[in-house]
DNA sequence: AAGCGCGGTAAAGTTTTGTAAAGAGCTACT
DNA sequence: AGTAGCTCTTTACAAAACTTTACCGCGCTT
């Protein structure tokens, strides 16, 4: 799955704000990998796996630019850079050198949001808004983001919106233990705190929705003391 | 229609400031027209005789984001829009409707002739592929912004204005969420407040019209204390 | 096997959203 | 000007979604 529409690089040494971004980037739905220096930034942006580039100039070991300009010499991927506060140079040095957009540090994650969309949006050619109807498919159950919605066997399932996230988190993870505290983040955004249970009310929403629970078909298995997960289809099953 | 490669226009209220980006833009090799107010600088934009358009957000008459909504409605013409400074909200919400990049007062000179060229770089090779396109189409439902005129299942549906910017708004991100906050901004040029439930209310009026909400088929989803999304059709198949 | 900690879930409590209806601002026509 | 007709905003209340509480049971530890 090359070049996934909502598939972004980061190039930054900073690693508490590549977790930020992070954090904020998956909640509007895309997905991410930071790197933190130029050699392996540059590598990776060449990989052809990213929709868009987002490199910061001050970096350790080759710097922004000439990262840059050794992206350039070989791929029009979009880049959007990082520049420090006020440094009028930088931006114009760097828009010349071929970036498609630049953002001051220290910026606003929303409007790095807005950025990022804007460029995919002006380079995405036209159709492009259907590259891979990414529908996420584990057993019998299948979940459709662009859609919201979520089959079971081929029926509809209604569920709420914070339903649905938890079910996509745990889809996107199938086989994989999910923590509590990961869920609250990423389905509730906000922090996990010891007495929640609201997550647990949702699972057991879900699961009842699903038809799980029932002799041999849980879906949502419960991790004691850690969280949840979610089964990958263990055999051939129906 | 010439549209000759450096013609450029200006609309901002200052004559002064633009006698002297006119003085500057004249050595760097472009040519100018400036004027001063919403009205003229649409029907000056709209004439196909320039590159590009510098576009200020504070007017007299239309205000600029009212502008530049107009021009994208029927034209993907590159517009660089002049913020105040520091108006985070200004320009996430001059790119959210379409402008290619802004740049906040007051500016450096030498900076607005690099993203002046930096623009046209980028919109000359591609023109073709990028911008708007003349449908937005998605499911059973289509969108003309030329003729501000929108088919459900090839039968007309008659949108007041706001109504017809915020479906338009919500099928350019058709498969993703789109905030509130971005939708008030959007659709309302405004700042968002939290107890503004304007938006619901023309969602509502919106999903009525579209004939949604009943049985599977609505087109709105909302995203509980997020936003809305409009659902891509995909469905079935895999 | 009793105690404890953790998870399941019904039900009560809180917050957010849907939408009808009333109000406010415009424009056009009389 | 006065009024009718729109459109957009605000208000208000009902409904839906989410959170918290509370109690129960299970399985692990002692």
């Amino acid at each position: 799955m090359n070049r996934s529409m909502d598939h972004v690089l980061v190039v930054d040494d900073d690693v508490e704000l590549c977790a930020l971004v992070q954090e904020y980037l998956r909640a509007e739905g895309f997905s991410l990998k930071a790197v933190h220096d130029g050699e392996q930034g540059l590598q990776q942006a060449l990989s052809k796996e990213y929709a868009l580039v987002v490199l910061d100039v001050m970096l350790p070991g080759i710097n922004g630019f000439e990262v840059l300009r050794r992206i350039r010499s070989v791929s029009k991927i979009p880049v959007l850079l990082l520049t420090a506060r006020g440094e009028d140079v930088d931006r114009i040095v760097g828009l010349e050198i071929g970036a498609d957009d630049y953002l001051p540090k220290p910026f606003n994650p929303r409007e790095l949001v807005a950025r990022i969309r804007a460029i995919l949006r002006r380079t995405q050619p036209v159709s492009a808004a259907d590259g891979v109807p990414e529908v996420l498919s584990v057993g019998d159950v299948e979940l459709d983001p662009a859609t919201r919605s979520v089959l079971r066997a081929g029926q509809p399932v209604d569920l709420t919106s914070v339903e649905f996230n938890l079910l996509e988190v745990l889809l996107r993870e199938a086989g994989r233990v999910v923590t509590r505290e990961r869920l609250v983040n990423a389905v509730l955004s906000r922090k996990f705190m010891p007495f929640d249970r609201s997550i647990d009310m949702h699972v057991s929403k879900v699961r009842r929705k699903l038809g799980d629970s029932e002799e041999d078909g849980d879906h949502i298995k419960t991790i004691r003391g850690v969280g949840y997960m979610f089964a990958r289809p263990a055999k051939a099953k129906k």
